[in-house]
DNA sequence: TTGTATGCGTTATCAC
DNA sequence: GTGATAACGCATACAA
């Protein structure tokens, strides 16, 4: 005997078609489609190859699952004895929660996205450390991802971050990116973002790097004091801030010590090894070669030091090579690479807790701009002669 | 006047609370609660602070948010200009597929996850580059977590890994790891798990490694036929299958050329470069000094070289030393480093690869062990005289 | 080709 | 303290 659910009719029923394995019906007479509601077949489906759910527990104690919900969460009205029967038996039955589910609910996630240029040096890793470790601590996860220097992979991966529906976002700008647009969505949709190392003023988002001027600042000061009168520089693209703030300061402390600026000694392009051989061979190839570079980072600065090797160029005699970033790799090397040392896994912790706080209440106020300092590592690269490192810096 | 939905009686009807911000109703003569239907309350609340859902679309241009479904996926049956105009106008709302709801509506989260013990040694990162790129070629998401070698991490993680309901999972065991309850876990609930790098026998599951004793065979007879004859190991903890493989080969290299296999010279323990100074330490304080060691990787190695420079014992005329990875510093540092070079970005690759046949069928024949080969790569550090690099090798 | 209804697993809200 | 039910945003089987 079948029943309409809406008016209680009897007569006018007609069976309609299954619908998910249900038999459905429709009343004539008040012109409703309804099926008949089955405990247990939620409990028969859930048999083939589900996880198990707050739902199952339910049943299997006989109560409600929002009960369970209140037992897993240690909700304030929870009978003490029903929560430990409860976790019981959610344990018996390898419950794990679904944070699918849980995210959906609560329309948050508790995820904050990195997006790096890459994982090749040493550099980014360390970030991501950083960034872990104060992420966690705060109780939320971290989602990864690595742009390869790519502006459509930036783009992709923003999309990405953005259908995950991330609490907030770190990031390292790509080589390529020159157009904002794909990072402007998350001010749109109030998702805080924070930008570090490769950050850009096209963007008025919270910044954290290191004090890039000054540091280049003290390289270039350090190599003329070294006695070096020819001091080239191996940028990075213009479009990086962090490119040009670097060249502001070598070509700062060249002004300050009345030394000319040389066109011909500033290059700036990308990053990759193959065109720093490029630009490398171009610098001394030169008619009047440079007798010092400083490169915009350690890698480019090894590869110059290869270069130097392979045409019998001596170094530091005849040709001072500075880096940045303090590779492991230079500390080894030989002669060893002058550079400057970041605070790697610092920058990942700070950029993560400005980032929190901004999740937390986006209203609050956080530094706009965050520098950190960095230090003069001083090696054998740079010494012309063969005097003990300038002033009272690590070696 | 407001009516029963489910009687159609309009004269016993109480309110009931509110729910949600709407008015709840409750008919006294059929005991049923119910909410009059209000199509534009959904429409008034998510223009509070909410993103673009389909179901906006939808009311948008007054259709049904299937519809807008089928058009964003390119379903056959949809109208072709429908399906412009739908799109047309999800991109002018500016909207974004919620991927949660997505994946919690399908059961299924395209996400790999990948476990690694740390990130501090290249070679994770360049797993990590190649699982990244073998995985989302096959339009999966992959979620990196690391142990740091902690094996209540691994747990958590792993747990974390099941709450987000990852379709399957990679794995290198971390240094702490013996007990593999919680990988057995993944067996249970179908989900597919690639071991990778450290493996072991405890769990009857997909391994991706490189033939470790073949590898460490050849260091260990190249040291020989180089004229060392005290050669010691320091090795890995041995609950990892990865130590007791090189171990393994270490001795039969000894045995094949009838050298005894001293146990003073071999040491296991953990992999943190504190405990390698101590371990570095008493191998070359012994009576009988080694005149060679063979190191579980290449930081190790490293550490190795550095003690030996403090103690003034020279490498290699005194001390040969050979590492196994092929870490950037080996190739730089004074002596080059002796070394085993393994295909990093290739596990990864290989290892997801085989993952992902699992998750796409877990009845799959896949190969069992998959072993990829190593390249001995000889450098100065392991030439006692000044003899050529031996063999056909790489240097 | 489009609309309707249901489910995915969880939380939140109210009645009891 | 516990139960019932409506969201959360999306996919999808069927009916129309």
């Amino acid at each position: 005997m079948i029943q309409c659910l809406k008016c209680g009719e009897v007569a006018h029923i007609l069976k309609a078609g299954l619908i998910r394995g249900k038999q459905r019906y429709f009343c004539k007479s008040c012109n409703w489609h309804f099926t008949i509601p089955d405990p247990d077949a939620v409990d028969r489906r859930r048999k083939i190859n589900r996880q198990t759910t707050i739902v199952d527990i339910a049943r299997e104690l006989g109560i409600a699952s929002s009960t369970v919900s209140r037992a897993l969460h240690a909700h304030p009205d929870i009978n003490a004895e029903t929560r430990r029967i409860i976790l019981e038996t959610a344990a018996r039955m390898d419950y794990q929660p679904n944070k699918l589910a849980y995210n959906l609910a609560k329309s948050q996630t508790n995820l904050i996205g990195i997006i790096v240029p890459e994982f090749n040096n040493q550099f980014f890793p360390n970030v991501i450390i950083g960034a872990h470790d104060a992420v966690t601590q705060a109780g939320y996860s971290l989602m990864i991802m690595q742009s390869n220097e790519s502006y459509a992979t930036e783009v992709a991966n923003a999309r990405a971050m953005l259908e995950n529906r991330v609490d907030g976002i770190l990031l390292s700008l790509a080589q390529e990116t020159n157009n904002y647009d794909h990072l402007v969505l998350f001010e749109k949709r109030g998702i805080p973002l924070v930008l570090f190392n490769r950050v850009t003023e096209g963007l008025t988002v919270p910044h954290v790097v290191v004090n890039d001027f000054e540091a280049s600042f003290l390289v270039v000061e350090h190599l003329i004091q070294n006695g070096y009168e020819r001091i080239a520089h191996l940028g990075g693209p213009l479009n990086l801030l962090v490119s040009r703030e670097r060249l502001r300061g070598y070509k700062a402390a060249l002004r300050k010590y009345g030394m000319p600026v040389e066109e011909s000694y500033i290059i700036h392009g990308d990053l990759t090894p193959h065109k720093v051989r490029i630009y490398g061979q171009y610098l001394l190839d030169q008619e009047k070669r440079p007798d010092a570079i400083f490169a915009l980072n350690d890698p480019m600065a090894i590869e110059l030091l290869l270069i130097a090797r392979e045409k019998g160029i001596r170094v530091p005699q005849e040709l001072g090579i500075v880096g940045f970033s303090d590779d492991k790799v230079s500390r080894f090397i030989e002669p060893g690479l002058t550079t400057i040392r970041q605070p790697t896994v610092e920058m990942g912790r700070v950029a993560a807790r400005i980032l929190l706080d901004l999740v937390g209440n986006p209203e609050v106020e956080v530094p706009a701009h965050t520098v950190l300092s960095t230090e003069l590592v001083v090696r054998a690269s740079s010494l012309k002669g063969n005097q003990e490192p300038w002033g009272s810096l690590t070696s």
